[in-house]
DNA sequence: GATGCAAATGATAATCGTTCTTATTTGCGT
DNA sequence: ACGCAAATAAGAACGATTATCATTTGCATC
C-alpha cells in the first residue's frame, strides 16, 4: 500500500503537498512533528508550501485517521503515523524527544476507574515527562 | 490559616487582586478554572481586575505552589488549589466538568514503565475524556 | 491531449490564548 | 504621613492556529 491509495482511501485528492507531508512522516527520523517541524523541513528539502496548506493538511489527515494529533505541555499540536496500535508517551523535557509505550494494566485500570464513576471513555492520553538517555539529549545525566 | 498567610509564606505582597483570586478558589462551585473564568468571574462580581494581571497571579500562585496548572484539550490551561494530594483528571466532553481520581496501581505501573525504559519521571498527567452523568451535563444520556 | 470545474493551494489577515511594556498605583516598613 | 519597591491596568505584542479569497491544480470528460 503507497501513499496515493491512502489519500484516495480517504476521499482527498492526491495532490503535491499531500503526497510531500505523507512522505515526510514516513521517512522521517522524529515520528513526532508539529506543524511548525513539518513545514520548516519541507522548506529544507527545496519544496514550496504554504504554512496554511501544512496545517490544513495535517488536520485533514487527523480526521481521515491517517494521523493522530497529540497535546503535549508547550501549546503546540504534534503529530505522528496513526498505526492503529494505541499507545502513551514520554516526553524529554530536554530535548523534547518523545518515547511510546504500552501498558495493559494501565489501560484496564483507566476503564474501570472511569466505570466506576459513571464515565464512558471517548479518548484519554497518559504523557509523562521526564528526562531521557539518548546520546543527542543535552541534559546528558 | 487563611488567605493571607498563604501570601505572605509564598513571598508575596498580599495584594487586592491576588486575594480575590485565591478567595474565588478557596469558594467557586467549580475547582478547574481558566485565566479567561477568573477573569470573567471577577467583573461578575464587580471586581476591576485586568485580564493580565489574572494571568500574572494564577502563574505567580503555580510557582508558590499554591495553584497546579493543567493543560487539558482544548489549548488553554486551567489551575485548581494545590491540595497536595496528586490524582488525574476526567474530562467531560460535553460540559467541560472535571473529575478527580486516584489510582495507586495507575501509579505504581508508570514509575515502573519509566524505569524500564530508562527515565526518572518529572511530572506526569494522565487525561480520560469522556461524557459525564451531571444533571447539568447537556449531554445527559 | 485540450477543456472545465470543483477542490486545493498560498499569501495574508484574523483570531485566540497568553506575555510583555510602561506609566500609574498600592502595600507596607519607616 | 512618607517613600519606594513591588504590583497593577491597559493595551501592544506574540506564537500557534484558523479563516479569507484570489489563483492554481488534479482529474474526469470530450
Amino acid at each position: 500500500m503507497h501513499q496515493p491509495d491512502h489519500l484516495k482511501n480517504a476521499g482527498l485528492k492526491s495532490t503535491l503537498p499531500r503526497l510531500k507531508v505523507l512522505d515526510l512522516f514516513e521517512n522521517s527520523e522524529e515520528r513526532h512533528l508539529s506543524a511548525e517541524d513539518v513545514y520548516k523541513q519541507l522548506l529544507n528539502s527545496g519544496e514550496d508550501v504554504g504554512l496554511a496548506t501544512v496545517y490544513r493538511v495535517l488536520t485533514q489527515f487527523e480526521q481521515a485517521g491517517l494521523l493522530v494529533r497529540h497535546h503535549f505541555e508547550g501549546g503546540k499540536s504534534v503529530f505522528e503515523l496513526n498505526q492503529g496500535e494505541h499507545h502513551d508517551h514520554i516526553v524529554c523535557l530536554q530535548c523534547g524527544h518523545v518515547e511510546e509505550f504500552y501498558d495493559a494494566a494501565i489501560e484496564t485500570r483507566q476503564e474501570k476507574v472511569a466505570t466506576e464513576l459513571g464515565f464512558a471513555i471517548r479518548e484519554h492520553s497518559l504523557h509523562i515527562y521526564a528526562d531521557c538517555t539518548r546520546k543527542k539529549c543535552p541534559h546528558r545525566p
